[in-house]
DNA sequence: CATATGACGTCCT
DNA sequence: GAGGACGCCATAT
């Protein structure tokens, strides 16, 4: 089943430290977890999140603060509504202020 | 071992 | 700003 359960966790764990109100870019996600260069890897452990994980997971943007998930589908809405939720403005091209709040360690 | 794929990133047109 | 091409890492087949 999970190829290789260490990085999914170690990828997750890094997500999770992620504050409330705050965002990371796959990139960033990626060389925290020590895989630098590895943004596509982190794609792939997030979507093999089990629904209902504690893992905020709609804390994770592409590049720039773009979202990466399509406006129509689930996951994209309820990215977005989190998002809300949590003080970050989305706007309808699926941009945000990363700059302003893009956590960094 | 070779090829194709992906919730990505950067550069170029 | 939009769209395409290539590079990156790890997995799946």
């Amino acid at each position: 089943m999970a190829a290789d359960p260490t990085i999914d966790e170690r990828i997750w764990l890094v997500v999770a430290s992620i504050p409330a109100g705050r965002v990371c870019s796959y990139g960033d996600v990626a060389r925290l977890a020590g895989l630098p260069g590895a943004a596509r890897r982190v794609g792939r452990a997030l979507r093999a999140l089990p629904a209902g994980s504690s893992v905020p997971w709609h804390r994770v943007v592409g590049a720039g603060g773009r979202l990466s998930l399509p406006a129509e589908s689930r996951s994209g809405r309820e990215q977005r509504r989190r998002l809300g939720e949590e003080g970050i403005a989305v706007s309808d091209a699926g941009r945000l202020p990363f700059a302003a709040c893009r956590w960094q360690p």
